[in-house]
DNA sequence: TTTCTCATCGAAAACGTTTTCGATTTTACC
DNA sequence: GGTAAAATCGAAAACGTTTTCGATGAGAAA
């Protein structure tokens, strides 16, 4: 019934526990036949080391924190697939919490994961998150943590990341190159950082083109989901009959738009060209199918946790961890949204 | 820059290791006194009991195990968010793991959660796993574990499920009690008991009408995508022109069959209605929205923990574990991929 | 035989906590 | 003041492992 020690297999050897625990761990000063007695006994008992001991004997758990504001979203669970395959492969368990988009959540679930002594931890902040020194105290514990996706620039530490900024500026180059003069953007939420930058690419390629920004082309909202994409289309006809490209937050959102579009007997891409954000699996689904910027989410939790990895070896040869930004590559994936 | 111990507390305030702990988890062998004393420390200097310690000596981990075939799947992140939600409350942590729909990894990693210690396991079996051993061992070790929605029907442990078989036959009963006279059915894969219960549940209310079940109308593959679905719908055109209803096992395949029924000029629901599985929130959104069978993930999840959680008190009191089946309502959801 | 080297082993401490049980002190009561 | 009861404390063992360092013995070299 009782889990097998190194004690029950020292006693039934008439060997000390030492020697066991050496012969198991491939020490060099056991012989070569105690060795293979231990080995033998320990595989037949089939004896497990107490990880709570070792645990406690060397200060690591082999296991590390990910938290993520929300895992019901195709592009979080692709990432949380990601780094779970890779630490699998470094012998690492994860542990996941869910921030659900709250700061005061994401707060104490960083003091819990620090409190059963994660090796390290990955993150993904909430949008209400803008204070950081929930963040940086673990950073100055010495614990390695690093951002991925919604992080912050100002906290020293790694991060990876896709370049938003340069990825909108694609989506809304692409608009202009097949002929959209007007070009609206549904933005979604004011403040996570993906946001801001998303935002920011789409005014450069249009001042870079030498066309006016206008705000009221900028539609603003907190969530963004189907419906609010069908919201958004209905609007834009009522209020901005003119505009003929838009570049989408998020393919979600942009489905819905198309759907309502279509349910309006508007022609994509002829009449409105539509660009989307993620390149989640049903855009290439739905009718048409939707251009977009394909967000590499299952390669950023791969990442993530490489570099993760990286720095839980540097601590451990005391060395000192060099914060690193690590650009993953996005792409545009040319569909029927957009014209050729 | 270490963390701070008993020790250092027991040190600054000249008394024993001894009375610090009991203090603070409130013996009543200590005065009001040194408790206050005490507690006041140990909260500036930002005391946190050493987990690995604590494991060490309780011999729990306050963790659990979860095993899931695939995580970037909305219902199993569904019941994901349900687990952690619900575990965090009680003050569990959840270490996840994905067996890839492999039962060689599945084996693997209950392995791996045992020989970590989790105080309990939750899963969801892989369609391959038709060997249980790997599982009865763990129960026989006396390690509390609950299995939902892949289960094994041999395996004596409690489970949380879906009545997939009457969810099954109220679906081919509404598209029966709503006109249609030959009705095909989507299955997927051979292998799953949900798979099977809900061809099961399509047969019984085909028969139970005086309809006769024609084999050449269940249509199986192993993937079951938004792609397979559009190839089905192809299928049924130039194989069963006569079809007038499909119960497609699952959401995602129901809405490619419907895409490529809208591509082709078929009507649904009067050419074809057709009737989905899980509630997947793209079934909504969809045109026509699809009528389908609301299947609670995050319930599943939330429930799932709650019996783990009853069976770790139970064990913690050496008190036997009955297990227990509990089985969550589904409902169906009428929409527009059906007639009244 | 003595000395030295090398191979092999084990005692013991340490990690930080919890809990039992005995010891000491304080309080209550006569 | 004396005794009993109650309140308060701490020593020590225990959980199972890892690792340091010293001990022992055999064999080789002198």
């Amino acid at each position: 019934m009782k889990p097998v020690t190194l004690k029950d297999i020292s006693e039934k050897l008439g060997i000390s526990v030492t020697t066991v625990s050496k012969a198991l761990k491939g020490y060099p000063d056991v012989s070569k036949k105690t060795r293979a007695l231990v080995k033998e006994l320990a595989e037949t008992l089939n004896y497990k080391p107490n990880a709570f001991a070792v645990n406690l004997r060397t200060e690591e758990s082999k296991t590390i924190g990910l938290i993520i504001p929300e895992i019901v979203h195709h592009f979080f669970s692709s990432v949380i697939k990601g780094i779970i395959s890779q630490a699998e492969k470094k012998g690492y368990l994860v542990i996941i919490l869910q921030s659900n988009e709250s700061y005061a959540l994401e707060k104490k679930q960083l003091d819990l994961l620090v409190s059963k002594r994660v090796d390290g931890i990955l993150i993904s902040l909430a949008n209400g998150t803008a204070d950081f020194k929930h963040i940086t105290d673990i950073i100055d514990q010495g614990k390695p943590i690093v951002m991925f996706d919604k992080i912050a620039k100002i906290v020293k530490c790694s991060k990876v990341i896709i370049d938003d900024r340069k990825a909108a500026y694609t989506a809304t180059q692409h608009l202009i190159d097949t002929g959209c003069k007007r070009i609206a953007h549904f933005r979604g939420p004011l403040l996570p950082q993906n946001s801001i930058d998303r935002f920011l690419g789409y005014k450069k390629a249009l001042e870079d083109n030498g066309m006016t920004y206008d705000p009221s082309l900028v539609y603003i909202f907190d969530d963004m989901t189907f419906e609010v994409g069908e919201m958004f289309a209905r609007k834009i006809l009522a209020e901005h009959a003119d505009v003929d490209g838009i570049f989408v937050n998020t393919d979600l959102v942009a489905i819905g738009a198309i759907t309502e579009f279509n349910r309006q007997g508007v022609n994509i891409p002829e009449d409105i060209s539509i660009v989307g954000f993620s390149n989640w699996f049903m855009s290439s689904a739905i009718t048409p199918s939707l251009t977009t910027i394909n967000q590499p989410g299952f390669e950023m939790g791969k990442m993530a946790f490489k570099q993760l990895y990286k720095e839980l070896k540097a601590k451990k040869k005391k060395k000192d961890i060099i914060p690193k930004i690590i650009e993953l590559e996005t792409n545009l994936v040319k569909r029927n949204s957009t014209r050729e």
